[in-house]
RNA sequence: CGCGGGGUGGAGCAGUCCGGUAGCUCGUCGGGCUCAUAACCCGAAGGUCGUAGGUUCAAAUCCUGCCCCCGCAACCA
């Protein structure tokens, strides 16, 4: 239990309608980045979750005739929802937490409490244009026309009772933290300084009177604690800060903190002022992605043009889907998701080069030896320098894992797989089994093969877990799939190999009229 | 002068932070092989790295101007 514990976290989801391929994306890529973790020995806490609360759930709920937490409920919980969609993708997160589970609430009610008492709260009003039909207050410039942006109506001055956070006076202090590499990629960095710090930071509206789907402030019960503190202090609320549920405070401050780059800003100014207030220790990093555009645009749920990623896993396979979200797309920046970008990808990377290794390997032994290798072969030429890159594929591999360039590890793999087809070329297995006695040597040859089918499956296996483990059951590795395996030569030699169907399919394109 | 990202062979991208033979996938053409998922291996054609200048022995890579595309601008990963 004295392991390094590593602590990443998605954001949570707002459930006001199911989560489109841009959600998957963000979680694969966490959930890639936890199971390479835990590979490397770390003590993980991998966590997920949703934010139920606010206005636009209330609404929603109104609309369809039921509660709030009868409408969540069905998104998060029910048949096709949230929590499906993760064990489709085959996440592994640790937990789940929902801002409206009781002890969440009341970790947000502590929070709350603690920083008025701090006096990083006080009461105040909040002043802008309000739509009375909307219920909303804009600012200036968010009008269109002088008018409601949403229903184009007229817009009156108004004033409404409400706490606010201090957030002004920390300008200083986040804009050196900002300069210290806690936010990643670096190109965030700037943006956030120049648009939201610099020009100064104003106190934060914290609670809202008009809302009533939320957390309510105990002690001044006409409030509810608004998105911010609500939502953000998830990830420790998920550890048991401030309430009795659990006690794994262990692992904070958090490692990562993975987020899109629409709400950088929040993680990366507002959030780290809460904990400077509270004088928390801060998370380590977060990092802010890019996002899936589907064909340049930006797929968003109010947009209408969401990819299903329920019907596109069954389609294509999770862990192909899984793979081309890790390996097309550079973490950080903005990538397009296109069904042939996909279909492309896999054909190419998963089908032809390391599943179609997988195959003629598997192949190889099964004709030529019955499935099992005898006890010793002959080594010869080519072999080293197979076995050279095969053992050098890990440290260069782990090195961009670490880096977060999670793109780049894959295409690590995806070398050490063409190289091995490459060596069968030069040796030409089919020639030697037609001389018996060269049998020692095509034995030296296969085994070569099938210790570098294992590392590739290895080292894929945080992204493609499942065709991982079949690939390793395939060639009599189930058990040599850590990571300290990966030593060349550690596969017994009389390892039974199954012939198993294709890892990955070729996907068939169809043809144009 | 609101802020940010991008413009690299036919298509899609990496490389740009830390200047020094322009790389990958698909496509095209030619060759090889037959173990394998019509897959694999080798070779070829194809790029003044948006544009105009500057710094340098040397720039896709650093600096400046300009053109074009996209996103953000307070709560949609």
């Amino acid at each position: 239990m004295n392991r390094e514990t590593y602590y990443i976290t998605t954001p949570i989801y707002y459930p006001s309608a199911g989560l489109h391929i841009g959600n998957a994306y963000c979680t694969v890529v966490t959930d890639a980045i936890a199971r390479y973790k835990r590979m490397r020995g770390f003590d993980v806490m991998f966590l997920t979750g949703t934010d139920e609360h606010g206005q636009k759930i209330e609404e929603k709920a109104r609309a369809e005739g039921v509660t709030p937490q009868e409408f969540v409920d069905g998104i998060v919980l029910g048949s096709g929802g949230i929590t499906d969609l993760w064990k489709l993708m085959n996440i592994s997160f640790d937990r789940f937490i929902r801002t409206t589970d009781d002890y969440h609430m009341s970790s947000i009610q502590n929070v709350f409490r603690a920083l008025f008492e701090r006096g990083e709260i006080y009461k105040g009003a909040y002043r802008g244009e309000y739509c009375t039909p909307c219920e909303s207050f804009w600012t200036k410039t968010q009008l269109v026309d002088g008018k409601c942006p949403d229903c184009g109506r007229e817009v009156h001055y108004a004033e409404e009772e409400a706490y606010f956070f201090r957030l002004s006076k920390y300008g200083d202090r986040l804009t050196e933290l900002l300069e210290t590499g806690f936010l990643e990629p670096r190109s965030r960095v700037n943006e956030m300084i120049n648009n939201f710090i610099k020009p100064g930071l104003e106190d934060l509206c914290v609670s809202r009177t008009s809302i009533k789907w939320g957390v309510p402030v105990d002690f001044d019960t006409n409030h509810v604690v608004y998105v911010w503190i609500d939502a953000l202090f998830n990830y420790m609320s998920a550890l048991g800060y401030e309430n009795g549920r659990y006690d794994d405070m262990r692992y904070w401050p958090a490692d990562l903190h993975v987020v899109g780059k629409e709400i950088v800003r929040f993680h990366a100014i507002i959030w780290p002022a809460f904990l400077f207030a509270l004088d928390l220790p801060l998370p380590k990093k977060v990092f802010g992605h890019g996002w899936l555009k589907l064909d340049g645009t930006k797929i968003s749920k109010s947009f209408g043009n969401s990819i299903d990623p329920m019907v596109l896993a069954p389609k294509y396979g999770v862990d192909a889907l899984r793979y081309y979200l890790i390996r097309d797309v550079a973490f950080g920046s903005d990538g397009d998701f296109t069904e042939e970008l996909l279909t492309n990808r896999v054909n190419a990377d998963l089908a032809n080069d390391f599943g179609n290794l997988v195959s003629r390997t598997v192949a190889m032994v099964d004709k030529y030896f019955g499935g099992k290798l005898p006890e010793s072969g002959t080594a010869a030429s080519p072999d080293g320098e197979l076995i050279a890159f095969a053992n050098a594929a890990p440290a260069a591999y782990a090195a961009s894992f670490d880096k977060l360039a999670l793109q780049n590890a894959v295409a690590e793999v995806m070398k050490l797989s063409s190289r091995a087809n490459k060596y069968i070329d030069e040796t030409a297995p089919w020639t030697l089994a037609k001389d018996e006695a060269q049998k020692p040597r095509l034995a030296e040859v296969l085994y070569n093969l099938l210790e570098t089918v294992r590392f590739c499956a290895v080292l894929l296996s945080p992204v493609m877990p499942e065709s991982s483990a079949k690939a390793l059951a395939q060639i009599g590795a189930s058990d040599l799939g850590a990571w300290d395996d990966l030593v060349f030569g550690r596969l017994p030699r009389r390892a039974a190999v199954t012939k198993c169907e294709p890892l990955f399919p070729r996907i068939q394109v169809e043809e144009r009229a």
